[in-house]
DNA sequence: CACTATTTGTCCGTATGTATG
DNA sequence: TCATACATACGGACAAATAGT
């Protein structure tokens, strides 16, 4: 469990920034295992903060075991990100490959509601105002742990006949398909956010964390927009890789991404 | 200029958290212009701080004009996202496109020096231990506001003819092909991370705000890595879009990113 | 036009975390 | 590691402004 990361989060003051900074940079590879932290001295000019603050926040990471501090000889990264068996994203179809297989993705629903749509989503979609959409909270997990939280927001005669239970075992795509849809054409837009208590609280993150943000809208043949998506993902669990391979000769810096054969089915 | 970001940087306590948070829904569209917030007693509630610690926050961003707040009715949001036309980067290119014509990125090296490769690109790269590689860390800015921070390795032997004026203008991509490198095919891998104190800096965010975080590993056609980048990008200045076909017929659950053809030319 | 509920604005004393030496 | 001085966060109380009844 997150005890230690709930624990810290109460906490909450300077401590915890820099606690936060170090274990991106830890967990991200940045520092890798073996690598020497600077001085208490350096690190706290560094980050701005006393010598006592940066001590705080290397006390949690050497009681995380993610460093490993010894009196004269200095700090050094012990054990690197947890590499609990990151999930690898198609980029393409954006269904999760699972790395190993006998782990299974499980949906969680958290919310579930029909709302009129919010204006970014009304916006996305092409709706005209106030029109009612379903609105589903889940998160994701593999191997009991969270990796993604997903908010869906689904035009509501769409939407009708999905179940809570549906919206917990199967992945919208399917529903869709379900009720008919022609998916058509996707637009997506990844970028960069950072955890919300709420959010934290569903990933077993820390609040301030940085998440992976995507936002994918999703339309049927006649162009009517029958799906919006905002995911969030804990980056340690989740990558979003591609191989891009040269397209034509010498001077054409064209790319082709590489479509990789789907496995899993999740989002 | 981000003098009042600086300023509160340097307090850096729980306000600064509930700000940078706040700040990242307003951005991110998901507190759109018009929305009313929760009141300052709710907010305390929904981020587990004191009332007191809320209005600091609020007091950062009305003076940032993203919020108005009015006794009794309550606080609305009034300005989104600075919008500063975003950069909208190609998928399979990773060369930002620049929506509008007139605006020009240029780079500013911050630094530049031949060490003995770090063990993450030593092991990316898949090269022997101690080879040297050309570290060259840029900024890269468009209408001299900065929008991405670049790290690159490059082995030495390859980099011998990269002056600083070279890195300072041309990209590493001409700079590799002048140097006879037959690039062929590239691995790259999308996160999050949070900005460190000295990207911070140079990218004119607050320590701690969520940054796009994209790894790409260049290989040549004898398979030798020719090329280490790391790049953070700021999420309100520069985007990952992509538009997805479908491919096949029904039940084929495929898609093929649209190639966008490349205009511009940066990192 | 009052009356009420809610919200922001202002002040206080206290507690805790942080900086400094 | 400890002790002291300072900055910040906390919780409460109360006033002023707004909106609806």
């Amino acid at each position: 469990m997150a005890l230690q990361t709930a624990r810290i989060s109460a906490e909450g003051g300077k401590a915890q920034r820099v606690y936060l900074l170090l274990r991106d940079e830890i967990t991200r590879g940045d520092l890798p295992p073996g690598a020497v932290l600077p001085g208490e001295l350096r690190l706290a000019d560094h980050y701005g903060v006393s010598r006592v603050t940066i001590r705080r926040a290397l006390d949690v990471l050497a009681q995380e075991g993610l460093i490993d501090r010894r009196a004269g000889s200095g700090t050094v990264v012990t054990g690197a990100a947890p590499q609990r068996a990151a999930i690898a994203a198609d980029f393409a179809t954006l269904m999760p490959q699972l790395v190993q297989m006998g782990q299974q993705t499980t949906a969680r629903l958290l919310s579930y509601a029909y709302i009129p749509a919010p204006a970014p989503v009304s916006d996305a979609l092409r709706l005209a105002d106030g029109v009612r959409v379903q609105r589903a909270v889940r998160v994701r997990l593999m191997d009991s742990a969270p990796f993604s939280h997903l908010t869906t927001h689904v035009p509501d005669d769409i939407a009708q006949d999905f179940s809570e239970t549906d919206l917990a075992g199967t992945p919208l795509f399917r529903l869709l398909e379900r009720a008919g849809v022609q998916v058509d054409h996707a637009t997506q837009s990844i970028s960069a956010s950072l955890a919300t208590p709420d959010v934290a609280e569903a990933l077993e993150v820390a609040v301030g964390a940085a998440l992976i943000s995507l936002t994918r809208v999703v339309f049927d043949a006649t162009g009517r927009g029958v799906e919006h998506l905002a995911a969030l993902y804990r980056p340690d669990r989740f990558r979003l890789d591609m191989v891009l391979n040269r397209v034509g000769k010498a001077g054409a810096r064209q790319w082709e991404p590489v479509l990789v054969p789907m496995t899993g089915a999740a989002e």
